[in-house]
DNA sequence: AAAGACACCTGGGAGC
DNA sequence: TGCTCCCAGGTGTCTT
């Protein structure tokens, strides 16, 4: 589910029911996340909900207290439940607002929840590139950053020294509308076509996000429809099938243990 | 300093 | 029907 496009649709689903919302608990009823959630995100119960951030694919929760930090790792998400609903076996935190509950669940718990200090940045935020859909992403710098590693482009553009939020399914997006290679070596591709990918990658999670995250299956929000993931994927899940555009058959290959799908003839 | 392997988990589907 | 194996949207940390 969580890709970047599925984070900023959770944040933007859940940011006005949260804002102003007085955090009245936060129920940790499964600790072993990730990280084991910290007893001092507890700081934050009484606190008013200032605002609801995001940074790359981490949520912050902002008060005056401090923020928590979440990330959704591979099978998380956050919905709004009534108070009195019945927690299911995943649901792993709740945070008890005044309307509503913010609910946590994650099957494979690779999420997290952790506390950051008023005015402080977290250890996990300092390291992180430029945001995909921001100007700090343009070719120039994406090109200068790429010129330095010899790996496949497709695991240089997952790496988040370089750019944020470029999942599996967004990177092989990606590469396939920018018609290059995703095994081709980052350094050697010229400044126009990295220009092309620049702007790929802003057009794949652009898009994503206004159909409301392509891949998520749940939704947050009283207003959840459902519908978004039935999508146009282009290469993504399906390999063997013929491209889109010059009908040859999409091939497989596995890239850092990842599925990674291309065509051939498209891609150089 | 950079790149690859490994780690953390559960659920679902394929294959036997 | 039931068991085993493999795969899945992520990414920090350890090892070369």
């Amino acid at each position: 589910m969580p890709e970047l496009p599925e984070v900023e649709t959770t944040r933007r689903g859940i940011e006005p029911h949260l804002v102003g919302q007085i955090i009245n608990s936060i129920q940790v009823r499964q600790p072993k996340l990730r990280w084991p959630v910290p007893d001092c995100l507890q700081t934050l119960c009484g606190q008013k909900i200032l605002k609801v951030t995001r940074r790359a694919k981490y949520l912050l929760i902002d008060t005056n207290a401090g923020s928590a930090l979440v990330h959704l790792g591979m099978s998380g998400s956050l919905r709004l439940v009534e108070h009195d609903e019945p927690p299911a076996f995943h649901d792993h935190v709740d945070m008890v607002l005044d309307q509503k509950t913010l609910r946590f669940t994650d099957p494979r718990r690779f999420g997290c929840w952790l506390y950051v200090e008023p005015n402080q940045t977290h250890s996990l935020l300092e390291k992180l590139g430029p945001e995909p859909l921001t100007e700090a992403f343009e070719a120039v710098g994406f090109y200068t950053q790429l010129r330095k590693t010899t790996r496949g482009i497709k695991q240089a553009i997952m790496d988040n020294h370089i750019v944020v939020g470029v999942g599996n399914i967004y990177a092989n997006e990606a590469l396939f509308l920018s018609g290059i290679h995703p095994l081709r070596q980052a350094n050697r591709i010229s400044k126009p076509r990295v220009e092309k990918l620049c702007n790929a990658i802003k057009t794949v999670l652009g898009k994503a996000i206004q159909q409301g995250g392509t891949t998520l299956k749940d939704f947050v929000g009283g207003d959840g429809q459902p519908g978004y993931f039935q999508q146009q994927l282009a290469v993504y899940g399906r390999a063997g099938q013929p491209c889109l555009k010059c009908q040859t058959t999409l091939k497989e290959v596995r890239v850092g243990g990842r599925s990674t799908v291309y065509c051939h003839q498209c891609q150089r």
